[in-house]
DNA sequence: GTGAAAGCGCTAACAC
DNA sequence: GTGTTAGCGCTTTCAC
């Protein structure tokens, strides 16, 4: 990457005339025509592209905040950030400390190729949100300097803001089996995700505990998606015995089954109940509303920032985990009247 | 804010010591545990942050690149930010250059307050997504010198893509005639938009001039949301005359106007037609399907990258405008068999 | 174990 | 109109 010392040397003119002229003051300080010419046409030939850091930390002043970073990844559905980012926007309102924010993207299972997490030299903290089994093993190998805050994630090393997945799996066979199903199912992102493991092992172990019948080809693997839940239901249709009661291991999907069941004329709730994941705002206008877990989101964003900002002001050493508690919340198809 | 200087003065060492800690590095340079402890202790009670830029300045190296910058504006819904990235994430894949992407949340309105456009601090060229009318108003009157590209807005200042939004209304109008509608009726998102007020301008004249009855009455304002269609129909039928095709200028408002026609028995489309606008997802598993106006977003999020990159790389000085053609999806809702 | 000093790339104040 | 120079805050090398 070319720097303004070479492009000056190219255009022959010093250093501060080029800044100037690069800078788009040019005209300001008088510079001349042709000058500003040569110099705009090195920039060109060396594709010189201004060092945001250097300009920065030069010009910068007094307005230099901490940065805090969202790492949000690009692969899984991004239905939550809408709301995570609500719940930044809330909990940087109430600090005292002022915080940018930055939001970066990065790719599943690429979590390791994100450099800024190893020289820390791009924020004074982050919150990392849907990594995967593979990220999640990086980040425990790894030792970095950085501040960080899992979300939705557990660690020895690192502190966390989640709730707790396993049960809200163990909730929702027990709803099923108060509400008298014997078969169920459930609908799995295909995705690596610790959360969605354990909400599928909550969901196995106590439905066996419970008697419910949850056979194998009845816990149906499928993209992340409302085509994903579509397709899935297509593909159980056609199998002889159905449960009577499916858990959709997220609301997406749950859309995309409800699409389904429809076109197939079998009716929910009354042939086959639902139950989401995550209280998109959708689910209260499916039809019919789809029973879903409710994720306080919001609060748990609030809580991320909280406890990074803590970490940051040195206020706190050890990882601390914060729980949250989610809820059922019941709607037409299962067990609600809404 | 305190620098390491500060620090090091007042645990009274040197600023390399200091550093050296405060980087994780004490045990590695054998700084004893004394020093270690009275360094972080000032650190502590000065709340030092380290500064990013100069880190970043002294220890980036070679792996400086570019950054280009993505405002998104919180308020509106984000549905549809998921597609905008993939498009990003492609377009990168196919340039030469490589680029850092920031995204950078503001709030509607108040563009302004993001200094970083003024100072040039923070990116070296920025996209701009949703700005409303004062938003534009602002980047108009503002002279930046960072490259900017602008999704879905004119400018006769800065470069954009776009599709024409007048045209988009007027075929959903056209549409409507087409199908023999008399009384015809808009949802509009209660936003400060151009695209929208552009939207919703195409569909009245063209409606007009068609001889489509579209009263005062039947252009409904409301919450940029499920509900806000929801909620909107709701009124809509009370009154005594109804349409018998609706335009909802959103899917999401669109999802909640088919839950409120679906509650009040009200067929659709036998009674009702209804088209969306976006082609969310989520509107090939509506019930019934969703007609929509397809917006290219990720093929508009790559020319916003490949436009920027041009821009930041001098091939190219005036601005240019790029627009992409946007077609009508007919589903179930209006017109469609699917 | 710790201090002193150089220098990352840039901008702006001051020469001339 | 243009060149020279200081210094932003940090890390790291070298000296002792």
């Amino acid at each position: 990457m070319a720097s303004i010392k070479e492009i000056a040397k190219l255009a022959d003119v010093s250093q501060g005339t080029a800044s100037m002229v690069l800078g788009g003051k040019g005209d300001q300080y008088r510079i001349s025509a042709v000058t500003q010419q040569k110099i705009v046409e090195a920039a060109k030939q060396l594709n010189y592209q201004p060092n945001i850091s250097a300009r920065r930390l030069r010009s910068g002043g007094e307005t230099v905040l901490p940065i805090i970073a969202l790492f949000w990844s690009l692969d899984v559905r991004t239905a939550l950030i809408n709301r995570f980012l609500h719940g930044l926007q809330r909990a940087f309102h109430s600090l005292e400390q002022e915080y940018e924010l930055l939001i970066q993207p990065y790719v599943g299972n690429k979590l390791c190729e994100v450099n800024s997490l190893l020289t820390g030299t791009r924020y004074n903290g982050a919150i990392i949100a849907n990594p995967t089994e593979l990220d999640e093993q990086f980040l425990e190998d790894a030792s970095l300097h950085v501040p960080i805050v899992l979300y939705q994630r557990s660690s020895d090393k690192y502190s966390s803001v989640k709730v707790d997945s396993f049960k809200t799996g163990q909730e929702v066979a027990q709803l099923f089996a108060s509400r008298k199903h014997l078969k169920v199912g459930v609908l799995v992102p295909e995705v690596s995700s610790n959360a969605i493991q354990l909400r599928l092992q909550g969901f196995t172990d106590k439905a066996k505990e419970l008697g419910l019948e949850l056979s194998e080809q009845h816990t149906l693997y499928a993209d992340f998606s409302e085509k994903g839940g579509y397709d899935a239901i297509h593909r159980l249709l056609e199998m002889e015995e159905l449960p009577t009661a499916m858990f959709s291991i997220s609301d997406q999907m749950a859309v995309g089954a409800l699409k389904a069941l429809h076109e197939s004329g079998r009716k929910v709730p009354d042939e086959m109940e639902l139950v989401g994941y995550d209280d998109d705002a959708i689910t209260k206008f499916t039809i019919p509303a789809l029973s879903t877990v409710h994720l306080p989101v919001e609060e748990m964003a609030e809580a991320c920032v909280n406890l990074l900002s803590d970490l940051m002001q040195y206020r706190s050493h050890e990882p601390i985990s914060k729980l949250f508690e989610s809820c059922l919340i019941l709607r037409s198809s299962c067990g609600g009247s809404e």
